[in-house]
RNA sequence: GGCGGCGUAGCUCAGCCGGUAAGAGCGCUCGACUCAUAAUCGAGAGGUCGGCAGUUCAAGUCUGCCCGCCGCUACCA
């Protein structure tokens, strides 16, 4: 399933906002799956930039930094690095991993912001906001508190009132106060770019009705979005904690509203790489060409961002590639709850990275993406998953033959005989398998894939069982040597098979078969493991977990 | 309130445009094996596919209603 031709795949991938540490459902939301699908497309050797950054911009921040005394610089100081230790734990591969805080990025966006005014797509506008004059800030809706309207509550917040769960506008709200000094705030009139966003309907209406092969979830929502139709919203806010405009026809203390900013940010990051490649061009081969792909991993709560906003903003700007696909994952819960900081559901991604080693949390991640489905993920369940699939199917399988190579042939790969139907068949299943996992992982189906890969393993184990080289080798050597070939032969492909989800130990169980070094990743093909290889040691795989550890 | 989704074996889940006698993994029972991290291989038990009604020659698979659960709700990120 190789392309003849090497393909462009920019892997965008959710920004992190930098005012929180992750959790285990970012990671089987969008890092681990991006990071998956990069390394498979690198193996069939397709030209992969996989990006992302820390997202630092905007209100939220400013008001976590002003709660610890912090300014949000050091804020960012704070998170930005613990988002490296994380896939640095986890060997996510990233081409790179940048931030919106740099000069690149300033200057994109504001490129941005110019074309899309030469398009004619923002136009300038007033509204009147609530202003808090103690901190002297303009208000977000949700920082505006005060009684609600429909019943009475006395905390609701401008945007929603959590007791009744009504939409709201923060004017409709009684005695409204400032979440941020508890001020009552005023109006003030406030000028702003406005994105004429509401032109788009039927540009995107069309683009969404011409999708193939995306997730029904994704475009459902979006369709949906557009159905209700598309209104024109603010492109700019009050507020210096950002990027401010190119155009100073607004006066002082005017940023672009984050979220745009962010989305930008998959250009910047490509551009960025680009420079620090000495190649200033080369992130055009990413971005103009059309025959380059762009996938975009991120959790469903940011569908509205990628699958809406993000492709209208492309279409004003032009000249940019649409997404091939945005394959949102929907959410993982743990004992049938979202993850959730503020409430206490779900573990800090450090402690599960404290006690699993980075291959065996990716397998029982990647067995539970929740790819269509929300899933239901527990401390036990990733245990089982490792314990009894893991380390039962695929680490003993290595285990066991590598053993026998040791026991009956000194630990060297032993020369093969004349091979039955069914080592031909057991080894012809190779390139099935692989071919199977080809399939499932271009069509970012990453939980079948890595299902599939693993029945690989559990047919090898039932043609050892067939072939119980334990007996032929009190009686034919010969036999027994085949036998283990052959199954030498099929975990190093298991091993290709596996790479993308275990990098780390498939690359140690390749490296001990004598199979081809590689740089980056392997290639994508059932490698020789050549007779008379002596095997490098190479210990249990993976160490089972012990469930008592884990309370 | 609006929108979207979910409810399939004890558990976690597959089942695209309706059509061979309802699937997988784990757990459980039985058997085989003993090279291997008591790991493997094989066989089996186990489900009125949330409920009711409807469309159809035929429905987990479409329609309506009901019950239960969840998410989103965009000038918050």
């Amino acid at each position: 399933m190789n392309h003849a031709q090497p393909k462009k795949v920019l892997v965008a991938v959710a920004w992190p906002y930098a005012q929180g540490s992750l959790h285990l459902g970012h990671m089987a939301g969008a890092y681990l799956p991006s990071d998956i699908f990069a390394r498979f497309r690198r193996s069939v050797g397709d030209d992969v930039l996989m990006v992302s950054g820390s997202d630092i911009h905007g209100t939220p921040i400013t008001v976590k930094a002003d709660d610890l005394g912090w300014t949000p610089q050091e804020l960012v100081d704070k998170y930005h690095p613990e988002f490296l230790t994380y896939w640095k734990d986890l060997d996510i591969d990233w081409d790179l991993f940048t931030s919106t805080g740099t000069d690149t990025h300033k200057a994109v966006v504001q490129d941005f912001f110019l074309t899309l005014l030469e398009n004619g797509h923002l136009y300038r506008d007033t509204s009147e906001q609530y202003f808090d004059e103690t901190a002297e800030r303009f208000l977000p809706d949700r920082y505006v508190e005060g009684t609600c309207p429909h019943c009475g509550y006395v905390d609701a917040r401008g945007d929603q009132c959590d007791n009744c769960g009504r939409t709201l506008d923060p004017v409709d709200l009684i005695n409204p106060r400032s979440k941020l000094s508890g001020a009552t705030p005023v109006m003030r009139e406030t000028e702003h770019f406005y994105w004429k966003l509401s032109a788009f309907n039927e540009p995107m209406a069309e683009w969404l009705s011409s999708l193939k092969g995306w997730r029904r979830h994704v475009v459902n929502f979006a369709v949906g979005m557009v159905d209700d139709g598309l209104h024109d919203r603010a492109f700019t806010r009050d507020l210096t904690w950002g990027v401010p405009l190119p155009v100073d026809d607004l006066g002082d203390g005017k940023s672009i509203y984050v979220w745009w900013e962010a989305l930008m940010g998959y250009v910047s990051a490509a551009q960025e790489w680009s420079q620090i490649q000495g190649r200033p061009d080369a992130w055009k081969q990413w971005w103009h060409d059309p025959d380059a792909e762009t996938y975009y991993f991120i959790g469903k709560d940011n569908i509205p961002f990628h699958a809406v906003y993000w492709p209208a903003l492309i279409m004003g700007h032009g000249g940019l590639n649409l997404p091939t696909d945005v394959p949102a994952n929907q959410y993982v819960t743990f004992g049938g709850q979202k993850a959730s900081k503020s409430r206490g559901v779900g573990r800090p991604l450090g402690w599960y990275l404290d006690r699993f080693e980075s291959d065996a949390l990716r397998y029982a991640l990647a067995r539970s993406f929740p790819e269509s489905n929300d899933t239901d993920l527990t401390d036990v369940e990733i245990a089982r998953r490792i314990n009894e699939e893991l380390v039962a199917t695929w680490g003993n399988l290595v285990n066991r033959v590598v053993s026998m190579t040791n026991r009956y042939f000194d630990g060297v790969v032993p020369e093969p005989g004349p091979l039955t139907d069914a080592d031909q068949v057991i080894l012809a299943g190779r390139g099935e398998t692989l071919n199977d996992v080809s399939d499932l992982i271009y069509s970012v189906k990453l939980r079948s894939g890595i299902a599939r890969a693993m029945e690989g393993a559990s047919e090898a184990n039932a043609y050892l069982s067939d072939m119980v080289p334990w007996s032929t080798a009190k009686t034919d050597m010969e036999r027994t040597g085949t036998t283990l070939w052959v199954a030498l032969q099929l975990i190093a492909s298991n091993a290709i098979a596996l790479w993308p989800y275990l990098p780390d130990t498939s690359s140690r169980v390749l490296s001990a078969l004598g199979a081809p070094e590689f740089d980056r990743a392997p290639e994508w093909e059932s490698p020789d493991v050549i007779s008379g290889t002596k095997l490098a040691d190479l210990g249990p795989l993976f160490a089972k977990v012990d469930l008592d550890t884990l309370t």
